[in-house]
DNA sequence: GGGAGAGGGCTTTTT
DNA sequence: GCCCTCTCCC
């Protein structure tokens, strides 16, 4: 399609908030608005009109699936080529991109290695419990973990003593300590954890302002998606790099604002007009996706929430869709199980009249709630797959082999060393790793480094000798391979699929699950081959599949086409379905009783926001469901339904009480 | 150092 | 009720 035929089919705000590029625009976009839309064809209208170079428009995005699906539209609008220069991506991959260009200032070389929360977890816990000796079942590393993410949020580093208060006392009054050695041990292992990389630019910007002063004339163009769960630190990166050309639009929605606990500032969206000068704002309130009754419920249910800019959804066209206006049905339930049969029996149902499976979704508030349906569904035969959950890269084996490429092109990274060292098991335990630990620490060095200079001095045992030389040397033997100084017999480069082969047989790892005997080794070893296959045909470089999987949480979601999606409302944001049922609207459940045992009334409005979500995911059916009883954490409990249902008006629901007992 | 049982703990999880 | 992690004993 061509730009003038896109713009012409945009509706008059949408068009607006496409043709008003300069300045500071905030455009409010509702569920289903088509804020997408405004985002590409913007892109694509600043391009196609001349106003500025790809390389001169910044566009950033919270996932991957979203960058990527950026990129995609607006290359099928306007050359692919012209693309390429664009600066479009996650928050995370830019300000990678930015440092790579400014590495030198911040203590790392360029081939740093960047931790994701698992690696954060293991280094704390080794800081916790060796330096510190703190009782870490009583202060997890996961709690400072996250209380160091949620400083790193807003820009608050380990010299910051004074803006810590609140949390001095934690794990005995050695919080600051802790963080700080935290911070010490990854620049020793070259390495920088998720919050960081959105740090070190602002840092960079603080302490020289002609590298600020740069990037701010090189981008013309500023834009924004899910403005809404922008962070304190994500916030002044784009203050910053805006306020020299000053044009800057964010596209968000401060009813779907559901990451606070991520450290996401709703502030940030309700303060738009007062922040940016001259600031403008167009609410996109018409709804392509749902029908009349879920529109109004939706609305209604969110007029409950006080701090908000304020707007509705009205549908696109009442009368185009009469023959869906099936009311938004609440259904009581006795038990948990009871809920699961009628869920599987409207899907049964819902089936026969015509409706796909692939576009029906159940939405639960936490991850525990999908084993119930999960185990149904299997019962009865319907097909479905879990949203979430447990990720491909986040797998226990594919971990592994990540440790070994990781150890191989970054060699000072000491938790994949700790990872694989007695993987297989080479009878290194957790004396000999905590010896060469203390070895690296002493003369700050790397652990593997350590290794070598303790097989040197004899601090070995012969038996640990043996084992650990014989994993130093094939390293070192890798290492050839991956730099070149190792080639084929005709002199050309190994190429790196082979060598990813070489290093899973030469190091038995892949040996040691073929010689498991637990079930889930076939289904392990099945995941180690599509890894290397990726690897070998998707990237050219070891180091590129690295940078590629440190960014990305989660390899794409297949779909054999006929299955119900099972998922939280959180990963369900920015999805559409036929058909949604909402399981669990009970106190307790939902909202969820922690929620609101740590944020108060805005944890209660931050819950609402998540049932907005779910409701507005629906595109001609929303059935919600509550159970009088159900078991949780093994125990009985019993519910009332959630406050959320009274608040949705009686003229556009249809409630009723089911019993499915006698039913399997 | 490694395997088997007990104990605790448990929301959400874009990167 | 289940899973992960720690610890005890071989």
């Amino acid at each position: 399609m061509k730009i003038d035929e896109i713009i012409e089919s945009l509706n008059p705000e949408q068009k607006q908030a496409v043709l008003q590029t300069d300045g500071a625009l905030l455009v409010l976009s509702g569920a289903g608005t088509g804020k997408t839309k405004v985002l590409t064809s913007r892109i694509a209208y600043i391009l196609s009109q001349g106003l500025a170079f790809p390389s001169q428009i910044l566009a950033l995005t919270f996932t991957n699936k979203a960058a990527k699906e950026m990129k995609d539209r607006v290359a099928a609008i306007v050359d692919a080529s012209n693309c390429e220069g664009l600066w479009l991506g996650t928050f995370h991959s830019v300000c990678l991109r930015l440092l790579r260009n400014h590495i030198d200032l911040c203590g790392r070389d360029k081939n740093f290695v960047i931790f994701d929360t698992d690696d954060q977890k293991r280094l704390l816990k080794n800081i916790m419990a060796d330096d510190f000796k703190i009782d870490i079942k009583k202060t997890t590393p996961a709690f400072v973990a996250d209380v160091i993410s949620r400083y790193k949020d807003k820009g608050v580093c380990e010299v910051d003593v004074n803006m810590m208060q609140d949390s001095l006392h934690i794990a005995d009054g050695n919080f600051v300590a802790i963080y700080t050695l935290y911070q010490e041990r990854l620049l020793q292992m070259n390495a920088m954890d998720f919050g960081d990389l959105l740090l070190y630019p602002l840092k960079i910007f603080a302490g020289y302002p002609d590298i600020l002063l740069q990037y701010q004339q090189k981008f013309k163009y500023v834009m924004v998606d899910e403005y809404q769960d922008t962070n304190t630190v994500q916030y002044a990166f784009l203050k910053l790099i805006s306020a020299g050309r000053g044009n800057i639009c964010c596209v968000g929605d401060d009813d779907q604002s559901i990451y606070s606990w991520r450290g996401a500032e709703i502030e940030n969206i309700l303060r738009f007009e007062h922040d940016f000068t001259n600031a403008k704002i167009i609410r996109l309130e018409t709804n392509y996706r749902s029908t009349k009754p879920i529109l109004e419920c939706a609305s209604e249910l969110i007029s409950n929430n006080r701090g908000r800019l304020g707007k509705r959804l009205f549908p696109c066209d009442e009368n185009a869709c009469v023959d869906g206006h099936l009311p938004v049905q609440v259904r009581g339930v006795f038990s948990g199980a009871d809920e699961a049969r009628s869920i599987r029996d409207d899907i049964e149902s819902y089936g026969r009249k015509g409706f796909s499976t692939a576009k029906m979704a159940v939405l639960v508030r936490a991850g525990w709630q999908t084993r119930a349906f999960e185990e149904t569904f299997i019962k009865s035969g319907i097909p479905y797959k879990i949203i979430g959950g447990t990720k491909f890269y986040e797998r226990q084996e594919i971990k592994d082999v990540v440790a070994y490429l990781r150890l191989l092109v970054y060699p000072t990274d000491d938790l994949s060393f700790a990872r694989i060292i007695n993987l297989p098991k080479r009878g290194i335990g957790d004396k000999t790793i905590g010896e060469i630990h203390k070895h690296a620490r002493m003369r700050g060095i790397s652990m593997f480094a350590a290794c070598e200079n303790m097989l040197k001095d004899g601090s070995f045992s012969p038996k640990l000798s043996g084992v650990i030389e014989k994993f130093i040397k094939d390293f070192y033997r890798w290492r050839g391979v991956f730099n070149g100084s190792i080639t084929e017999s005709n002199g050309e480069n190994i190429h790196h699929g082979k060598l990813v082969q070489s290093i899973l047989h030469d190091s038995g790892y892949l040996d040691m699950w073929y010689n498991a005997k637990t079930p889930d080794a076939a289904g392990r070893v099945e995941n180690i081959r599509e890894l290397v296959g990726t690897i070998t045909t998707e990237f050219e470089s070891l180091s590129e599949f690295l940078e590629h999987i440190s960014l990305i949480a989660d390899s794409d979601e297949y779909s054999n086409g006929d299955e119900v999606s099972i998922m939280t409302l959180h990963a369900s944001k920015g999805l559409e379905f036929d058909i949604v049922f909402l399981p669990g609207w009970e106190t307790g459940i939902f909202p969820n009783e922690r929620a609101i045992e740590e944020a108060g009334d805005s944890g209660l409005e931050e819950e609402r926001r998540l049932a907005y979500v779910g409701i507005t995911r629906g595109r001609k059916v929303v059935i919600i469901y509550y159970a009088g009883a159900r078991m949780v954490f093994g125990q009985w409990q019993n519910n009332v339904p959630s406050m959320f249902i009274k608040e949705l008006p009686k003229e556009y629901t249809e409630h009723s009480t089911f019993s499915t007992a006698f039913s399997v």
